[in-house]
DNA sequence: GAATGCATGGTTTTT
DNA sequence: CCATGCATTC
């Protein structure tokens, strides 16, 4: 072949084993990629040279990724490589989307054998809670005695491993057990009634397709010749099975994944898929690529001595050829917000000082609610930020109503969205349990959508077919309802999506609700613009296609799909797991405490179950890996957590980093660093002296509270931090008695006056 | 049927 | 702390 002799571009710049698992396109390939080993390149620069070197044709190319981020930006690199539109009719994407495709694709058989309609919806967490708790009601439970959260985590789990609710009812081994294969066999029949699918559905449901019609699964089989799987370490037992179904015949299988990064156990992920790849593999060639480009020789050396106390691992040494860098910062601070202040202090300094922008750095934690203290020091901070997760725009009250009657009218056999509507919009107002008893009462009776028993109350030219039991202020609320509904059924397909929005919230009285005078609900109707600026991309979308395509579109969103690609100038807040993948030249791991990190409840099964640790340790090592440059680990001596202040100590996963590599200081270094030594008696004397009220958002524990201090000079234009108040300016100065009183104007606090004795103020800057 | 107020319990992590 | 759910009241 002309390539041995004048190696292609698609191999520039690549090490021997990432050539090696570039070329290396036919049969079984595990590649063991350790972080910043550059696997992304391989896997695009492989099925580049598919295309390109081998004349695959990209449709017979499949590739799962991640998230829908992870693809996108694969297809653009890709792209890249070899052209615009030569990659075109490659398949890439989530297991999810893959899932969905598969259903969508073969609607016939989907109908016949799953029974399931071409419009079915995807419900969301949110909607699979709901349906859960109305489940346990169905059989007759009390949701408070049977936690719908439990039941549904143990139905998500047995999906993943492809247990069904009869499967599940035969193994059952206590009464627990057997109440709950009571409730996923109702939770069942509810979904399809519905005609919506869960998340585990879009898994399992194409593998219930290819049994049931075997010439599907083989169609796929043979087109997709060429099959890549990466962060083949998170795949659970259903997506097994699925990858294994499609590579069955061309054995074209190259999966990419790290054990040291599994994160995911929790979500069912099985980490043998990928140990025991060999064995199910036996002609697999395993390449490793231990080599890291990303990071820091300081930061990559901490990474391996942290997860090298994992006992659950293949023994390899994590290199990198990059210099030795800056030694790591670990800070201890006072509490939350302290650690936040140091945070937005020491990038507002890098910003300054060294010319950073906002978008190099990332911020992450371990669990959501940390965010909410970091994102108030951010917000009275000049700097932009960003927060990946969290309250998720689609699952905003005001985003999810309209979104229900969107989704009600698309598939109206969605009863979820038809109550969410009832309960939620001033049209629904007069319809109570018992009306709507009646109606469900008429829907059962005639075999009829719950949506039909409004809609037959409509005056008009049916008026002479059966209708509802209703009468009075009852039944001219459903009839109005109805009507509304049945117009706007009407515009589906004509209007254009954001038109549409505009009749919902006018017809259904949604818009007049909003108080212009309170500023809360004009945020709220300003997320709702926000909707409906996303629904008028759809406006090059066939109309008749434009609702279905926009619900699939919002069902299968991930948080870190929505980071755009590039640079936006923001710090990205995120939480360790949706960092995964992801990479900063400057990064903050936040509370790495115990009890937080590793989180308690492994702390709690440690001597009976060391896995969950073990799994804390790899989050650990997922963080230290995304950082290039610097790495900082902080904790909090006193943390907040529901409401009350609980004192901490720094997290055993730090001990194993080595000293030599580390720059810390502790808080009373840190304390002496902002001006004058710390009269601390004198000072300690004076605040217990002081009234309640300064003290309140203090840490309870005397012992483990920052000592108030003084002799910060403090003038009036600077820049301060209060832990309640978060940042502001002083604008005045009053030191008549010698403790000066302060008037500061606080960002969000407005202007208040404060004895600096008592305050406890950070100087910023 | 809606508005208000009190009690309760919950936070791991996400497609 | 906070969000949710229930009870009380009108």
């Amino acid at each position: 072949m002309t390539t041995i002799a004048h190696p292609t571009s698609l191999l520039d710049g690549l090490n021997e084993d990432q050539q090696k698992a570039v070329v290396t396109t036919e049969g079984p390939v595990l590649v063991v990629a350790g972080p910043g080993s550059g696997k992304t390149r391989v896997l695009t620069h492989r099925i580049a040279f598919l295309i390109q070197e081998r004349g695959i044709r990209p449709e017979s190319i499949l590739a799962v990724t991640f998230t829908n981020k992870a693809a996108r930006e694969m297809k653009d690199r890709i792209a890249r490589l070899i052209g615009d539109g030569a990659a075109d009719g490659l398949v890439m994407g989530t297991f999810h989307a893959l899932g969905v495709r598969f259903l969508r694709q073969n609607p016939g058989v989907v109908a016949d054998r799953l029974n399931l309609l071409p419009n079915f919806l995807i419900y969301d967490t949110a909607d699979q809670l709901e349906l859960a708790k109305r489940s346990v009601v169905a059989i007759g439970l009390d949701p408070k005695q049977l936690a719908p959260r439990r039941v549904l985590s143990r139905i998500s789990a047995a999906k993943s491993l492809l247990v069904g609710p009869d499967e599940f009812g035969r193994e059952v081994e206590t009464y627990d057990d057997e109440v709950i294969a009571r409730v996923y066999r109702e939770y069942e029949r509810a979904l399809r009634s519905a005609n919506a699918v869960d998340f585990d559905d879009l898994l399992a449901l194409p593998i219930r397709l290819f049994d049931e019609a075997p010439a599907v699964l083989e169609r796929y089989q043979d087109r997709f010749q060429y099959l890549m799987v990466d962060e083949y370490q998170d795949t659970n037992r259903v997506q097994y099975v699925l990858v294994s179904a499609l590579a069955m015949k061309h054995r074209n299988l190259f999966v990419v994944g790290d054990p040291d990064q599994s994160i995911y156990a929790w979500r069912q992920a099985d980490i043998r898929n990928i140990l025991d790849f060999e064995k199910d593999y036996l002609d697999a060639t395993r390449i490793h690529l231990e080599l890291n480009y990303r990071s820091t020789g300081r930061i990559v050396d901490a990474a391996d001595r942290v997860i090298r106390e994992n006992t659950q691992r293949i023994d390899r040494r994590l290199r990198t050829p990059n210099e030795e860098g800056v030694p790591l910062i670990v800070r201890e601070l006072a509490d939350g917000q302290h650690e936040a202040q140091f945070v937005v202090n020491e990038i507002r300094r890098a910003v300054k000082t060294h010319g950073r922008s906002a978008d190099d750095f990332a911020v992450m934690y371990r669990t959501t609610a940390q965010s909410r203290v970091l994102e108030e020091a951010f917000r009275t901070s000049d700097i932009a930020y960003r927060i990946v997760g969290g309250v998720r725009f689609y699952e905003r009250k005001e985003v999810k109503d309209v979104l229900a009657v969107l989704r009600l009218l698309h598939n109206p056999a969605d009863n979820l969205s038809l109550e969410r509507v009832i309960d939620n919009f001033p049209l629904g107002r007069g319809i109570g349990p018992k009306a709507l008893d009646a109606i469900r009462d008429w829907s059962s009776q005639h075999r009829r959508f719950l949506i039909d028993g409004f809609l037959a109350l409509v005056p008009g030219p049916h008026a002479d077919e059966p209708a509802p039991a209703l009468s009075g202020q009852a039944r001219a609320a459903a009839s109005k309802l109805g009507t509304v509904l049945a117009t706007l059924r009407e515009q589906v397909g004509s209007l254009a999506l954001a038109e549409l929005f505009d009749a919902i919230v006018e017809r259904t009285g949604y818009q007049a609700t909003f108080d212009h005078d309170s500023e809360e609900e004009m945020q709220r109707w300003a997320n709702l613009l926000e909707l409906r600026a996303d629904l008028e991309r759809y406006d090059l979308v066939e109309p008749a296609e434009a609702l279905a395509t926009y619900l699939e579109q919002v069902a299968l969103i991930a948080d870190v799909d929505s980071l755009p690609d590039g640079s936006a100038g923001q710090v990205t807040l995120i939480t360790l797991h949706s960092a995964k993948g992801l990479e900063f030249p400057i990064v903050f791991i936040t509370g790495v405490e115990e009890g937080l990190l590793p989180i308690s409840r492994a702390v709690e099964a440690e001597f009976s179950d060391p896995l969950p640790l073990e799994e804390e340790r790899r989050l650990f090592y997922v963080g230290i890996t995304r950082a290039q440059k610097v790495l900082y680990l902080t904790y909090a001596a006193n943390r907040m957590s529901y409401g009350r202040y609980q004192s901490g100590v720094a997290s055993r996963f730090l001990a194993a980093i080595p000293q030599e590599n580390v720059r810390a200081s502790t808080r009373s270094a840190n304390r002496s660093q902002n001006g004058a030594g710390s009269p601390r008696l004198q000072d300690r004397a004076r605040g217990t002296l002081g009234s309640r009220l300064t003290w309140e958002s203090e840490p309870p524990s005397r012992e483990a509270a920052p000592p108030p201090r003084a002799a910060v000079e403090h003038v009036p234009g600077q820049r301060v931090f209060h832990a309640k108040f978060g940042e502001g300016v002083i604008a005045e100065v009053n030191a008549r008695h010698g403790d000066p009183e302060l008037a500061v104007d606080f960002a969000r606090h407005g202007r208040k006056r404060l004895l600096a004795s008592l305050a406890n103020l950070d100087v910023v800057e």
